[in-house]
DNA sequence: CTAATCCCTATAAAACAGATAGAGATAATG
DNA sequence: CATTATCTCTATCTGTTTTATAGGGATTAG
């Protein structure tokens, strides 16, 4: 499961970034929409403008836009953010690579092999998917498309 | 990442389904071979005791062996007993379905609908690669297999 | 009877999640 | 220049989860 933290970073950047003709938004009305606590919120915005993500302006009719291109930002990047490493094991982590203290073998365990399956398929999706891939779609919701309900 | 307790349990299942002949494993031998807190591992045996997926023999001479065979036991399976739904989010998730409080409309959620896709990616591998898959690959290593050191 | 094993429950330290709080810095506005 | 709305920073707090550790009880082989 992903953190509040991250679903509300990505919430905020969701709606920062569908802001009409790049108008900024307030935390307080990002907070007022998406019903997430305030000060929380505050600390979430925080961290998406040091990392590079948005933008801020201060004083009365300030607030916060994007700084790089919604086409820019993919889930992965998010989700790293706020909940670090998408690896399931540390030792498949290229950014935050650690051994496994107790490994006696990287390229023979079988938990290592299984593993870097998974990842590799759900990172394929979350670092290739953006931000704006998201909210194209959400305007333009694809034709019958076979909703399949994951369990 | 996955928690230590399931990467042991899946160490465990691992050693006690390659036992050959099916004999017993005891949690001791299991703890030493595989660096493993022994009384933390016993817990953790005990959980797959109770999960139906191992059976115990006690007393002098006693020890673990599987009750189900390897080729019915997923690495989904076992992840889902120690580290609870693999789904992302829990709108997502079949078996321990919650709804967000604060989404307004499921189908119109641009980060449920992102994240199904991953999910979906996941998910595929982690229930259809089982125990006894891993140890056939890891007796069998694949010739040449383009290791894809992911991320 | 003894020793080795599994079985069960309680406790605890550390880390993490999810906030809450308050004061400071900045900018627009009248 | 005072006011007010905003972002900025840091500290604190509470509950839960993780990762064990501990101690004994139950069972069985020999």
């Amino acid at each position: 499961m992903i953190s509040n933290k991250a679903k509300y970073a990505l919430r905020a950047l969701l709606a920062v970034a569908a802001q009409p003709g790049g108008e900024a938004l307030t935390s307080t009305e990002i907070a007022r929409r998406h019903k997430i606590p305030h000060k929380f919120l505050e600390q979430i915005l925080l961290d998406l403008k040091k990392s590079g993500i948005l933008e801020s302006r201060r004083g009365k009719s300030g607030g916060y836009v994007m700084l790089r291109p919604a086409d820019t930002i993919s889930f992965g990047e998010v989700l790293r953010i706020f909940d670090g490493p998408l690896a399931p094991l540390p030792c498949l982590s290229r950014n935050a690579y650690r051994r496994c203290e107790d490994c006696e073998s990287e390229a023979r365990c079988e938990i290592r092999r299984e593993f870097a399956r998974s990842y590799e398929a759900s990172r394929q999706v979350l670092d290739s998917r953006t931000i704006a891939d998201a909210l194209r779609e959400s305007q333009n919701p694809p034709i019958a498309a076979p909703e399949r309900r994951a369990g």
